[in-house]
DNA sequence: GCGAACCTACCGGGCGGTCGGTAGACTACT
DNA sequence: AGTAGTCTACCGACCGCCCGGTAGGTTCGC
């Protein structure tokens, strides 16, 4: 049921229409109303009414609310999985990669913020364990970080930053992102995705000459992170 | 009405009690619910059962649950004005003045971040004039960290860094904080605080001599802003 | 005529909010 | 000292509404 729901939602983000998917426009449409007026506020009426449908008439398509958001979850952390995470992992060298965990995490969320910002606004809303799954996926994804900024401190290019505080404040400018955003203002997609890469990479990296590489001498006590 | 409430709620904030001033304890039980469970996920019942009444007493010391709300937003933007932007606006150095607004905003979250943290996440929840006055408040606060970046940048101190971009992303990591920080996790709130401050500023800063040194994140172009 | 795709009508329940009442402390008058 | 009045701080019962969800059709293309 789940990767069914799931592939229909990205078939929907992907092409607009074309197929006789109703499924698709309905999670596209709860989505963003979720995201605007947020889980407890929408009710089944409003997504049924936005998708034309009446209340019974959608649940002929779903199988109930709270089984829709964790769909929408779900199909969310999918999209992070294939388009950040992944890519991400192929690439060897830290800094790079930091690079394309925060540039690719941003431009999905300026490209289309709704199910990634209901990923981390909404999750009280699911029930235990529908929950433990998706707070699991999300653990995965901030060690993958924090191993990327241990990484970067082993090289010497990162002193004395805890990886899992650096992890969370990086994930904090990028995911703050979708609430500032607006995709007609000064400012377009990838201006601001650029302005948040450099901002990130500034943050975790030492300034100029007191990076002595390789040698973290007087850092804070180091962090306990070996996995990986 | 509002200004009662919310000298009840820092009074409450500050001594734990000593007096019999129960509206304080309402006003504080409901924030932290708010915080933990969502407002529109909070029901009255939840509330008058946290300070030991039932629904109909409670209505003796509350308006209703919109106005609950507003007070605690307005009493979280009171402590934002007097702990965090007051103290910042008298120092004139621009950097230790967003070093200050950093800190001290992080501080507080880590000492209690449910109004905070609920001043930024229910807004929605609220009549539209109450919300205007919110959103307000707020729109000065980032005004006035945008201001303080691009003073440094009129400093030299910041290269090609639009202000508000700087200002809505180090807003972002510190009010991500709430999301992640646990009092009884592995570092306490003075390491935190200085973690993120340091990772605050070191994101704003122009880094040595050479801004990109050989990093593939493209992104020449200035800043086009020119306020204050 | 049969199944997919919907609808109307309804259900139990919880919601925010209100109403009338009242226990008890305190005051005021006799 | 007794008692009548008054005010604070609550409570039980209730209201209308809307919620998520369902039962049982009806329409329509094949």
């Amino acid at each position: 049921m789940t990767a069914l729901d799931n592939a229909a939602l990205r078939a929907a983000t992907g092409a607009a229409n074309g197929e006789q998917d109703r499924r698709a426009e309905i999670y596209r449409s709860a989505a963003r109303i979720f995201h605007r007026k947020g889980y407890h506020a929408t009710s089944i009426n409003d997504i049924a009414a936005a998708v034309g449908l009446t209340k019974a008439g959608l649940y002929y398509y779903i199988k109930g609310k709270q089984d829709l958001l964790f769909a929408i979850m779900g199909f969310a952390m999918d999209q992070l999985d294939e388009q950040v995470i992944e890519p991400a992992r192929r690439i060897e060298d830290p800094q790079t990669r930091l690079e394309t965990i925060v540039a690719r995490h941003a431009r999905l969320i300026t490209q289309d913020s709704s199910a990634l910002t209901i990923l981390v606004n909404e999750l009280e809303g699911l029930l235990p364990d529908d929950r433990a799954d998706i707070i699991g996926r999300q653990r995965d994804y901030v060690d993958f970080i924090a191993d990327t900024l241990a990484a970067l401190r082993d090289e010497g290019k990162v002193l004395g930053l805890d990886p899992t505080v650096g992890a969370f404040s990086l994930l904090g400018m990028i995911l703050w992102i979708s609430r500032w955003y607006r995709t007609d203002g000064r400012l377009d997609g990838d201006e601001v995705v650029a302005e948040v890469t450099r901002m990130a990479i500034s943050a975790v990296l030492n300034r100029g000459e007191d990076s002595n590489a390789g040698n973290p001498a007087r850092t804070g006590q180091p962090a306990k992170e070996t996995r990986e």
